[in-house]
RNA sequence: GGGGAUAUAACUCAGCGGUAGAGUGCUUCCUUCACACGGAAGAAGUCCCAGGUUCGAAUCCUGGUAUCCCCA
């Protein structure tokens, strides 16, 4: 083996091979209990961030390890087909040409869109594998396969029939960039300085005038009333009047609704149904004409008169300077207001009644609120069903189609002679209403996140009633971010109990965002943006993931930094070299077929690694993978290699093979639990370590073994579990009396210990804190002019050094010590002395606090007496 | 306006009712035969503030303060 882990190596091999032996695919006739989990679909355009490499990490980290475990999990891989995202890539690409979409045939752009589609998918899918993602590759979809659309559109005319999905006109968020709908989900609000500018709306009876405040004049062109709250008095008597509009001299009411609010501006708002979402519903409720003024273009309409054709912001502009000449204007104010943008192309959107498709979704979100409150879905964190409650007790009908050519086609078709609507799984020959043969298709698509919310049994073929669905739904585990509760998770859970009757997942893991070295959020602006493919390049993947999954403490986003991928860049060579050297000290004879030979060192071992194995399989269970990750750190640092494999060089070196087959039993147990998290890595040293010493039967393979915890030498005990602590405090006691004495490390000093039961470990001790030789005395230890003496648990050690002590840093330490367990003796004593906690407490708490009291009292005296 | 989260060592974070923890950094030292991507020793904290519950609170409750996120 090389002195140092060769990742690059190492990352690049086994893939192949894990592919090659079909370790990835799910055993449907193994017999095994299945555990299914799907992915995320990453989108076709996307390139692999630290957020996929986060959510990547945490199912690939559960899928070995549950597989380990003896089930047949399956891990299902795919891509989204990210409508708006698709269309825009290529659209730029058409740009580039000197193109629009306009100058080809929906035919023609379709094909520009699969053929995008083809070139790119492979990027992602190559980044998942160098990742080591081990999905089942046989199983890979995509949400536009024949088959998923087939579902799609199942679901569309079944939820057509039943009056779910409906088509009408209605007030919606319009990306005048992207020529699209959008759903309130794709809209963000973003707080902008603006004005308020008040405007003067003379009484057609020219008994006065009154004033009003918009943020938006423009729209005043479309305006059919001015609305005012009807307790407010200021204007009672104005109602039902009629006003003289300041621009286009149309007569429009006064009327009173409770929607408006008398605190903002003047108490006096104009209504605009056509351009905004409020007025929109007041108009409905009030029976007001509507008068669209601003186009699907943003431009203003024939409507808008002398403005037409102007864009929305210029006729602003325009029409500020008209109504401050002839006296309109009124006033103006700062304002702060928030302005909905697109998510996608951040478009300022224009509210516009338009004809869409639209999806009630009331019936399903009561399902999804009900699944989580009676614990069918659980979540981890689970402070996300706070917020899972807010959104779907006040969820609104989604508007489910968009003005794109990539996507799910509508299933719908219009008869061109008698307008009679078909919504069919298939294109109709003729219309069923009159019998005409010119039908036409409705030219949108459905909004992309209406074929991923049906991803958990699309993906298994619903609805046809395959295998696969039958045995791998509802699946175990669903991890992904929170960013997309509302998006994809809860529109999940409505799919999957509208139409499969049952939920999607058991549960739902919600991975933090990676952020900065500093926390803040990765973005392309602020240039901080940590690339994992660079990041694979440079401490390796192994690291990464470790690093990933070391950080993942639920509810708490991660930060990312060069330092923490060091650290775990060295805890990969660290369990490479601690390999290595046992690798160099096996003789050809070693293999795990020997009967181990178990002395206390190996009895301490085994207790530590049953201990640790037994809370990393229950953090995993749980999802607490940084607790899983961060106990196997401490196992394989602390207690494998400084402590266990120091005790053990001896045997390693000079033992019997039995004696050098309990180290490569430990090692194997230590690989096995790690390779869920760095899968290359643990290959690579068993392969390197393991060739020939594995069990007849067992798999080349570290990827196909089991999980460690079920090995039956973790059931051997025996031995005295406090020898080797209180080998460990007196073996670093003795290198700090070293240490304090100013004793060059090197130099060979006599030492004294009073630990009888410490014996076993003279030549450790002598051999790792290179002394001349341990002596052990009956009775207690004093000081002298030439002994350094401290305590440790039991008695206490000593130095013989003559010539070189330092009696009053010495002294000073002592003091100190002293002082600290007198410190915590009064606190231990006055709550043992207290009867009311005597009284309260329980039992065994009172024991503990007790014998802990007696120890440090104990050792107090000890430390004491060294200080006469 | 509504909802959620976070405040612990210089930094990044665990712990979440019974003696304050990790990694990094810092100080001092070690070219020791697996590893300097290493080893040893050490220093370092009114666990945001104020109340309350409790025998006991960094941990639970209430109210502040600060920061972040989401929804309208």
């Amino acid at each position: 083996m090389d002195k140092a882990f060769d990742f690059k190596t190492a990352q690049t091999r086994w893939y192949a091979v894990w592919e090659e032996a079909k370790v990835f695919e799910a055993k449907p006739d193994s017999g095994k209990e299945p555990w299914s989990i799907v992915i995320p679909p990453p989108n076709i355009t996307g390139n692999l961030h630290m957020g996929h490499a986060l959510v990547n990490t945490l199912h690939d980290v559960l899928t070995r390890f549950k597989r380990a475990q003896g089930y047949d999990a399956l891990w299902v891989p795919g891509t989204d087909h990210a409508g708006i995202a698709t269309q825009m890539m290529v659209e730029r690409q058409l740009k580039a040409e000197g193109k629009t979409r306009h100058d080809l045939s929906r035919a023609e752009f379709e094909a520009r869109l699969w053929a995008w589609k083809e070139q790119n998918q492979g990027a992602i899918e190559h980044q998942l594998k160098r990742m080591g993602a081990g999905v089942d590759w046989t199983r890979n979809r995509f949400t536009l396969d024949p088959a998923l659309n087939k579902a799609v559109r199942h679901v569309f005319v079944e939820a057509y029939k039943q009056g779910r999905i409906y088509r009408g006109p209605r007030m919606i968020q319009w990306d005048p960039a992207l020529q699209t709908a959008l759903s309130d989900l794709e809209v963000k609000h973003e707080e902008r300085r603006g004005k308020l500018w008040h405007l003067r709306y003379p009484l057609a009876d020219g008994s006065g005038d009154i004033v009003v405040a918009t943020t938006r004049p423009e729209t005043m062109l479309g305006d059919t009333a001015v609305a005012v709250h009807p307790d407010d008095a200021r204007y009672t008597a104005v109602v039902g009047k009629l006003l003289n509009h300041p621009i286009t001299g149309r007569q429009i009411p006064v009327v009173a609704d409770s929607f408006v609010d008398p605190e903002f501006g003047t108490g006096c708002v104009k209504l605009t149904p056509a351009h905004d979402a409020n007025d929109f519903a007041a108009g409905q409720r009030l029976k007001l004409d509507s008068i669209t003024v601003i186009g699907f273009d943003a431009k203003m309409t024939a409507a808008a008169g002398a403005y037409a054709g102007l864009d929305r912001f210029e006729c602003r502009k325009r029409i500020l300077v008209d109504l401050e000449e002839q006296g309109f204007l009124v006033k103006v104010e700062d304002h702060t207001n928030k302005i909905a943008l697109s998510d996608r192309s951040g478009a300022v959107l224009e509210p516009l009644v338009s004809d869409q498709w639209f999806m009630d979704v009331k019936e399903a979100a009561a399902k999804s609120l009900e699944a989580v409150r009676s614990g069918a879905i659980q979540f981890t964190p689970e402070h996300h069903t706070a917020v899972w409650e807010h959104w779907l007790t006040n969820i609104q009908d989604w508007c489910i189609s968009r003005q794109l050519v990539w996507g799910h086609r509508i299933p719908a078709w219009t008869c061109g002679k008698c307008q009679h609507l078909h919504v069919e799984l298939e294109a109709p020959a003729t219309c069923c209403a009159c019998g005409a043969s010119e039908l036409t298709q409705d030219p949108d698509t459905l909004d992309t996140w209406f074929s991923s919310a049906l991803w958990p049994f699309s993906v298994f073929g619903w609805p046809e009633q395959t295998a696969d669905l039958k045995r791998y739904y509802p699946t175990s585990v669903l991890i992904t971010g929170y960013d997309i509760l509302f998006f994809w998770v809860a529109r999940m859970a409505m799919a999957g109990l509208t139409w499969m009757g049952e939920v999607p997942f058991r549960k739902v893991y919600f991975n933090s965002l990676v952020r900065d070295a500093s926390g803040q959020k990765m973005s392309k602006t602020k240039g901080n943006v940590i690339d994992p493919l660079e990041v694979m390049d440079e401490y390796g993947t192994d690291a990464l993931r470790f690093s990933l999954a070391m950080a993942a403490a639920p509810g708490t986003d991660i930060a990312m930094s060069a330092t923490r991928l060091e650290v775990s860049r060295n805890f990969c060579n660290k369990l490479w070299n601690a390999s290595r050297f046992v690798q160099m000290n096996l003789g050809p004879e070693t293999s795990l077929e020997l009967d181990p030979e178990f002395g206390e060192a190996e009895f301490w071992m085994v207790g530590r690694l049953k201990a640790e194995l037994t809370a990393v399989t229950e953090a995993l269970e749980a999802f607490r993978f940084h607790d899983a990750a961060d106990r196997l750190y401490h196992l394989v640092y602390d207690d494998f290699c400084s402590t266990y494999i120091e005790l053990a060089k001896v045997q390693l070196q000079n033992g019997t093979a039995a004696q050098k087959a309990t180290i490569l039993h430990f090692l194997d147990l230590l690989l096995r639990a790690l390779h869920p998290f760095v899968p290359f890595l643990t290959e690579e040293i068993h392969e390197a370590v393991f060739e020939g010493r594995l069990p007849a039967g067992e798999s080349q393979l570290i990827a196909e073994r089991g999980w460690p915890l079920d090995s039956p030498l973790l059931t051997r005990t025996g031995g005295d579990p406090t020898l080797v602590p209180t080998f460990q405090e007196a073996l670093s006691t003795l290198l700090r009396l070293k240490a304090e004495n100013g004793v060059d490390p090197a130099k060979r000093v006599a030492a004294l210990c009073s630990v009888k039961a410490l014996t076993p470990f003279t030549e450790a001790l002598k051999t790792i804190a290179k002394l001349e030789s341990v002596t052990f005395v009956d009775g207690d230890l004093a000081p002298t002019d030439t002994r350094a003496v401290a305590v440790v648990t039991g008695g206490a050690v000593a130095l013989e050094l003559a010539g070189l002590k330092d009696p009053v840093a010495e002294r000073a330490k002592l003091e100190k010590e002293r002082e600290k367990l007198e410190k915590e003796l009064v606190a231990l004593k006055g709550r043992v002395d207290n009867p009311r906690y005597l009284e309260k407490a329980p039992p065994e708490e009172v024991e503990k606090a007790r014998a802990l009291a007696a120890e440090k009292e104990t050792r107090l005296a000890q430390v004491s007496a060294l200080l006469v």
